[in-house]
DNA sequence: TCTATGACTCCGG
DNA sequence: CCCGGAGCCATAG
């Protein structure tokens, strides 16, 4: 058990930000990265994700890139899943791209 | 220890 | 907005 202090600490953080995006509404990499404080590690962020398949309370199918793609939609489970999630909450997705982004996009640094 | 990789983002053209 | 290149940083092998 070294000091577990810092990492589990950005993961959990990753985690209950992602728990906080409201329903029907979708988020950036960077947007959470940067309210962790660690803009620069936005792809820490995308690996948090990754680990968070050992949490179900995460729904990263409401985390996006900045440009509103489902870069990750690869990583579920099914080929189409994200988006049937994303479409599910009410969120218009064409070619792995959320619709209409500016109104869906939830920046936790604004509403937080 | 070092190298490669990636669910990203920014910058210049 | 699209494209190519560079930066960043934790994890895996």
């Amino acid at each position: 058990m070294k000091d577990n202090s810092r990492d589990q600490n950005f993961f959990d953080r990753v985690y209950e930000v992602a728990k906080l995006i409201p329903y029907g509404r979708v988020t950036s990499y960077g947007a959470i990265a940067k309210y962790l404080g660690a803009a620069r590690s936005a792809r820490m962020v995308g690996w948090a994700m990754n680990a968070s398949g050992k949490q179900e309370d995460i729904p990263a199918h409401r985390v996006v890139n900045r440009k509103g793609v489902l870069t990750g939609k690869h990583h579920f489970q099914g080929t189409n899943l994200m988006q049937q999630l994303l479409e599910n909450e009410g969120i218009e997705v064409i070619d792995n791209q959320i619709q209409d982004l500016d109104t869906l996009f939830w920046d936790p640094m604004k509403e937080l």
